[in-house]
DNA sequence: AATGAGAACAACCGCAACTTG
DNA sequence: ACAAGTTGCGGTTGTTCTCAT
């Protein structure tokens, strides 16, 4: 019983878009919106599959993409990502406005992989510094991040709505508690029920729902040395998925990317040419401030 | 000018997570 | 609760471009 494919394969173009197909697929999209992809194809006159009609529209066709070269700021960005995150590069493109996880994905295998693996700042300040030696003498590599030594918080283990922090951290006891979370999604979390649990056992701690929280709360706080250490594993993978979420949330990067005119909040990005820039030198800083050794998780 | 190597980019594939009935 | 369908992600491959020889 094997799973039906997404789409009959046979007879389906592949391989490079032409013009016209890329028309026809944007103009659906900004007509229909996206989604139902398996169904898009055969509404919007194309020959191809639903899979390919999605990573067309989301790496190439999306108007937001941002083309063009990765700057210094990004490519300092999506080291500190990288390193935080491993090969998560959705999440890490998130943090990127307009760019995509191909696009970084393929930066990263081509440019900054091979840094990685060099391993010395200094290489790496050297290659900053002169843009145009982009071209690098070293083989490609096969595995960036296997063999990348750097300390990688993995997130796999499962989604996670809520996180434990300590209550010191009191500006966001009103927090606390909310519920905008999906029916059952906390019952079955493994995290959910160790908060809990813990909940009964600390005191101290709290849970509660990272869409709730601001991207400005989590750079004021000094979440990133709770004592994750004392935790069990449960608790411990869903501290890493909710730090991740915390960097991630979608609801958050969304409010982020929309931005508004706080000027103070420097994770608003400006409109301007230079607004990107802005938003990830404050992001980078945070990720400064939040030194490689912290993350560490015995 | 021809050509080969490496870089850059686009797209495909398989799998897992998620959703739906 | 479960199976089937859908979507999204990450790894990999193929093609095109650029540059050195």
């Amino acid at each position: 019983m094997g799973r039906k494919p997404c789409c009959d394969k046979e007879g389906l173009n592949k391989g490079a878009w032409s013009a016209w197909e890329d028309k026809a697929l944007a103009n659906y999209i900004n007509t229909h919106g996206e989604g139902k992809w398996r169904d898009l194809p055969q509404r919007a006159g194309l020959n191809r599959c639903g899979k390919s009609c999605r990573l067309r529209w989301l790496n190439y066709l999306r108007p937001d993409i941002k083309r063009g070269n990765i700057s210094p700021e990004e490519d300092e960005l999506i080291v500190r990502l990288h390193k935080l995150l491993g090969n998560r590069w959705s999440l890490i493109a998130g943090r990127l406005p307009g760019r995509t996880d191909n696009e970084i994905k393929n930066y990263w295998n081509t440019n900054l992989s091979k840094r990685s693996e060099q391993g010395s700042d200094k290489a790496h300040q050297d290659q900053r510094s002169d843009s145009t030696s982009s071209k690098d003498d070293t083989k490609k590599s096969n595995n960036p991040a296997s063999k990348s030594s750097v300390q990688v918080v993995r997130t796999k283990a499962f989604k996670c709505r809520k996180v434990v922090i300590p209550s010191h951290l009191d500006g966001h006891d009103q927090m606390l508690e909310r519920s905008n979370v999906a029916p059952g999604s906390d019952s079955e979390s493994p995290c959910s029920s160790a908060a809990q649990e813990h909940d009964s056992s600390f005191g101290f701690l709290r849970d509660f729902d990272i869409n709730d929280m601001l991207i400005p709360d989590v750079l004021s706080s000094d979440f990133h040395q709770a004592q994750i250490n004392d935790c069990d594993q449960d608790m411990l993978e869903c501290g890493i998925t909710k730090i991740e979420d915390l960097l991630m949330g979608e609801a958050r990067l969304g409010e982020w990317r929309a931005g508004d005119d706080d000027q103070d909040d420097p994770l608003q990005p400006n409109d301007d040419d230079h607004g990107d820039v802005g938003g990830l030198n404050a992001l980078s800083s945070f990720l400064n401030s939040i030194d490689d050794d912290q993350w560490i998780i015995s």
